[in-house]
DNA sequence: TGTCGGGTGAAACGCAGTCCCAGATCGCGT
DNA sequence: ACGCGATCTGGGACTGCGTTTCACCCGACA
């Protein structure tokens, strides 16, 4: 619902979470925070839509902004995702201090948890769209659905991980683990299709065995 | 908000969701649609929470058969989770008409599908406590995270191309993609540590090939 | 018969979000 | 400088969701 107008400052709406946030969500209404950032009822709802989303205000940036990095990008796939994933924690971190007082009002607040769910969806579509786009021929249509689902997810873990203190560098963590995440879908998100080389993917978890002794046991996979 | 009262025979809202999708969601009023399935404004709120959750009256049953399949079961981790999704999937399927009936009435609402959102992140946050119970140690945090999201973007994804007519056996192709996904994060789910076979995975994209000239591809790497 | 408790309906209320109108403000060409 | 159209703003009314309160009914039980 309700498109958000362009170009309103930033500063109203961390104004906006930080009543919120001293005041209550529930207790405070429509009317008194708009005029806590200073417009009226009428303006409040036409710059902001609703009393949710005025919380959520920056993710509007931080979507277009993936959008156009996922739209042009140099990168390969697998590259163009975890930076872009990256770069979206890096930019609701910015400001480190908003980012700790929307999670405190969040925390207390179970409507904006719920509100939160619909607004991160959608950057999950921004991702399984541009997986669609990028991953080889022939791949199974649940590869896009999942992995784009993941990185929201990693994403986010990555995010309460840092609010709750337990690692200092959100972003070089983030950046770790959707290196492994995304290294599990390779197969499907780079081309190995160099003609000459048959399409084979082969992982071995246990590095004990000789290579011929993998070998029977991958001799034996195939033939069942 | 607004827990649901326990017992609500579900015909009722099968009868709301058929109202909804034939009169409108936004032209329907709580009053009418609390007359639509015989009882008062009041009764109604009291029994269903709001106008939307009558919508996912039946999410809660499946949420709760899901919990219980996950609480005790004597199935490998990776077995249990694909046959806990694919249940869930099948009991929502069970009455064909009246998917088709939500899907349509969700397609043409979106507040609905907003809500939707958040009723099934219900499910990934059960997905994802199962998971981090029964992970091999050192399992990295990302994995549980990850994995419960994948599971319910996968579960979703079926059952829209079910709903769309690209798939007949909704179900059966649910249990597909999920081996194929849970195969990817075999490595952490289960042990291993059997001794007498080696962990190996092969994962063959183009199925051309025999067997033997698979084999040559799979030494090649191994010995480089 | 009295009364206790859970379920129901009726009515009033608070408030989010929409709509409409009237006034202010800004831009822009003349 | 002036006028004028377009855009933005505030105020007030309105719809409708969800809550609360109160009165009522009805079966259980002594």
């Amino acid at each position: 619902m309700s498109v958000r107008a362009p170009g309103t400052p930033p500063e109203s709406s961390t104004a906006a979470i930080r009543h919120l946030a001293e005041r209550g969500y529930e207790a405070t209404t429509a009317e008194a925070l708009a005029a806590a950032v200073g417009m009226s009822r009428s303006t409040f709802f036409r710059r902001f839509g609703s009393k949710d989303d005025v919380v959520f205000a920056d993710h509007d940036l931080a979507l277009a902004r993936l959008e156009a990095a996922l739209e042009d990008t140099a990168l390969s796939p697998v590259d163009a995702l975890v930076t872009a994933t990256t770069d979206v924690l890096r930019l609701l971190l910015r400001d480190p201090e908003a980012a700790r007082l929307r999670f405190e009002l969040m925390r207390l607040t179970p409507a904006l948890r719920d509100r939160e769910l619909v607004i991160t969806h959608r950057y999950e579509r921004v991702f399984t769209r541009y997986i669609r786009e990028v991953q080889q021929p022939a791949t199974p249509a649940w590869v896009a659905s999942t992995l784009g689902a993941s990185l929201v997810a990693a994403h986010n873990a990555a995010l309460r991980a840092w609010l709750r203190g337990r690692i200092a560098d959100a972003a070089a963590a983030l950046t770790d683990d959707l290196r492994d995440l995304t290294g599990l879908y390779r197969p499907w998100l780079e081309n190995t299709g160099d003609r000459t080389e048959r399409r084979v993917l082969v992982a071995v978890y246990d590095a004990a065995g000789s290579p011929e002794s993998v070998l029977d046991a991958v001799s034996e996979r195939l033939h069942r």
